[in-house]
DNA sequence: AACAGGTAAGACGTCAGACCTCTATTTCCT
DNA sequence: AGGAAATAGAGGTCTGACGTCTTACCTGTT
């Protein structure tokens, strides 16, 4: 068997299939994988190549290596990366088991603000467009949500409802988001987003401030998410360098 | 010349090596790496062990290689990692131009409580090292840390002042910590830890509470750390999986 | 002189096969 | 039965070769 078709390169297309036979359920997590040499001819590519893979996919907790032993599918599938994955609110709030809704406040073109225009590498006189959204669990307003674009990235405006927004900017206008930076920062007491949220004065609010990134490193998207720090938290996984 | 000095992988001395030849300026951003064969003639080992060291590095993007041309040295070192990178709280305050203090305030073996054992994959009857410490950055207190290890793993107890306990633990008993998963709790006033940092009701508070491993996926230390976050704030860089 | 195309050098990408080292098991001796 | 030694098989490393891609240079034409 070989898995040729060149387009990327051959050990990401190993580290591809290998992944995609895990999700697919054809490797089992604590399974033991072929042995090197093994596996190497199964896939029709030379041990050396099939190590370059492995070596990532150990990297990515993917896989555990073991001298002597053999290579074996990681059980766990570690800790959901946390934070440090990019995903939408909205797959946030899933995955603490509620069920996600939005309410759109406010869409609207604007000027832009100084500060705005340094965050997204802005000349003065561009607009932004900016929308304000309130997201619930389970009805209950969780997260308000201000998100800022360059005007000339969103010709169209944003009006779909549930639409994540990272979806509409990829099939209105091919731009990928593939990373962001965020602030993380606690709050006290804020009338305006602590009424929006419906709580009162003891409740801590923790703010998320982004800046997405699409593949060749320009800024897209700004965003500031409240959260009521009750109903959601995060985790980070740290590692060494 | 050689790098062997075998106890980690060869792969990994050469990452290291790399790493270190970039950090005290043998190698400059932007410039060329020797071809893979010179490298690995200089560094004593085989091109393929070299080409596994240079694929990690790559993926960490400390290094980009292109096919043809040749292997160079990263210039834009991204964004620092931010909290996804594991370093001591120390690290932390100067990195963000504070000088870096400690205060400990209490250690001692102490009874497991359910809790700890759950964190940190305890029997029942097994004691914890337990250690209160306050770091200070210019003097000002600003996160105060209670770490917590099992009493197996800490013969000596701990004593050094300004000693982070990453180092110790790592000369002591060979443990090696590679990382941690931090929740991030954000907190209102609390009158222990706010007195404690000496700050007021209107003082956001950040709680970093971590489980660390090591190479092995042991749970080895468990702390709380809590901060001002008036004065330290933390960035996540997140990437789309 | 300017341009286009061909060619060759050198880089990374991949391959094949060998040997080393470590681990876990089996075998054998006491 | 118990422990020591041999063994099989896994990952770790090495060597030398060839493939593919970039770049730079050389050459011939306009």
């Amino acid at each position: 068997m070989s898995i040729k078709g060149n387009s990327r390169s051959l050990f990401l297309l190993v580290m591809d299939k290998i992944k995609s036979d895990i999700e697919s359920g054809k490797l089992r997590p604590g399974e033991r994988l072929p042995s090197e040499a093994e596996l190497s001819k199964q896939l029709g590519v030379s041990r050396a190549t099939l190590r370059e893979a492995l070596r990532l996919l150990e990297e990515e907790k993917i896989v555990i290596r073991r001298h002597g032993v053999g290579t074996f599918i990681n059980s766990k599938p570690v800790f959901s990366g946390g934070i440090g994955e990019l995903f939408s609110v909205t797959d946030a709030i899933e995955r603490q088991g509620y069920t996600a809704g939005t309410m759109i406040l406010k869409t609207s073109f604007e000027e832009s603000a100084e500060e705005e225009r340094k965050r997204l590498s802005m000349k003065p006189g561009e607009g932004v467009l900016m929308i304000e959204r309130i997201r619930t669990a389970d009805g209950l307003p969780v997260v308000y949500c201000i998100d800022r674009i360059p005007a000339h990235l969103a010709p169209e405006g944003y009006s779909a409802g549930g639409e994540s927004i990272f979806t509409w900017l990829e099939s209105t206008t091919g731009i990928r988001i593939t990373y962001a930076v965020a602030e993380i920062k606690p709050m006290g007491y804020n009338e305006k987003v602590s009424n929006l949220l419906h709580c009162d004065r003891s409740t801590p609010l923790l703010l998320l401030e982004q800046i997405h990134y699409d593949e060749n490193e320009r800024p897209i998207l700004y965003s500031h998410n409240y959260f009521r720090a009750d109903k959601i938290h995060f985790h980070v996984v740290r590692r060494r360098m």
